[in-house]
DNA sequence: TGGTACATGTAACATGTTACATGATTAG
DNA sequence: CTAATCATGTAACATGTTACATGTACCA
């Protein structure tokens, strides 16, 4: 077997995804990516211009005349859907998940606790923020049922991450400044520079 | 300002966060992680490999004597321990999740319906084995609060999961070899072709 | 004695991140 | 005119992925 041979990655997938609907620039692409796909997936800008240079190279979609303000629109080949529609061919790996703050916490034995509160706090308030703009977002839109289901995932993810922020122990979340004896004796300072 | 500097990525802290426990070998790193950090963060081997020979070229850690089986186990130096803490000092960066089966769903209109449902299909199927295995896990540690913290999460992520796949539309998930004639055109089909 | 699981590592490459340089257009 | 924002891109580096090479110990 001469091997599956992975024609195109995610993101370069995801771009021709929404070349589909017609030309765009590198920005339009990020900000566009940014709305629909930024509940679940994430692309800065450089990585979009590196990507569709490399698709320019290979023929998947071609540039187009430059627009106002330098813009410089793209456009999907018949090559560009061909390679689409092999990599949707293609099972979707699992997800991926990295979320820092839980390292945090699985180390928290060795965390001063008021340092692991707030980081828990910061992040509790940030997920709230988000899923008040997500609701927001949702109920402009219920047109695409496509949209709609990624919506409502992103949705149903925020919910039960603010539930399980409401279910941390207070030994955790509620570290205060009192009983800080347990360990790492508070040397406020930044970490006493060992260099 | 001086610039923040960033003593350690979040992978080699996690290392260095287990190594608090005791000396570990490359192999215990990476099957340890996969079991208590699995959830919500991921490290193959070649990466711990090369973090473990980056940290003790810095003076992280150190090697041990070899153990049977020629295993190499490394124990955190006392700079390993202050680099580790100068790193719990820093804010946990916002997690980020890459949701390959969503990027499918979000241009699911450019996929063939059966297709679509049939990822689907299976992810689903995946998410359920995940979720019964969570659950038995988190039957039998019931010990430490910060690991039954991190377990709740998978749980709570698991399950949201499963609630968003029960909530697709039958359009999305159920797409029938019977109608068919959305697109991608397929025949052999039972006489009674819709009308 | 030969296969499988254990264990360590390297090399090459793909992808993601950060910092920066440049020019165009608009608003004040 | 000037600052801010829009827009494109490059370069350097960090991290993640895949494939492979090597050797150890167990067990059928």
């Amino acid at each position: 077997m001469p091997k599956p041979k992975k024609a195109l990655n995610a993101t370069a997938a995801s771009l021709l995804g929404f070349l589909h609907e017609g030309p765009m620039s590198g920005w339009d692409l990020v900000e566009t990516a940014q709305l629909v796909i930024g509940n679940f997936w994430s692309l800065t800008p450089s990585q979009v211009y590196r990507e569709l240079a490399a698709m320019a190279e290979k023929g998947l979609v071609t540039r187009e005349e430059k627009g106002a303000r330098d813009r410089q629109p793209y456009r999907i080949t018949d090559a560009g859907r061909a390679a689409f529609a092999e990599w949707t061919a293609e099972e979707p790996s699992p997800e991926t998940i990295r979320f820092p703050l839980l390292l945090s916490i699985s180390f928290g034995r060795h965390l001063a606790p008021e340092r692991l509160a707030t980081h828990i706090r910061k992040h509790h308030a940030m997920h709230r923020e988000r899923y008040a703009a997500l609701e927001r977002l949702a109920q402009e839109r219920v047109d695409d049922p496509y949209l709609q289901a990624t919506l409502r995932f992103g949705l149903g993810y925020e919910r039960a991450v603010l539930d399980w922020f409401d279910s941390l122990p207070a030994s955790i979340r509620d570290a205060d400044l009192a009983q800080q004896d347990r360990r790492a004796p508070r040397d406020g300072g930044e970490g006493g520079s060992i260099a």
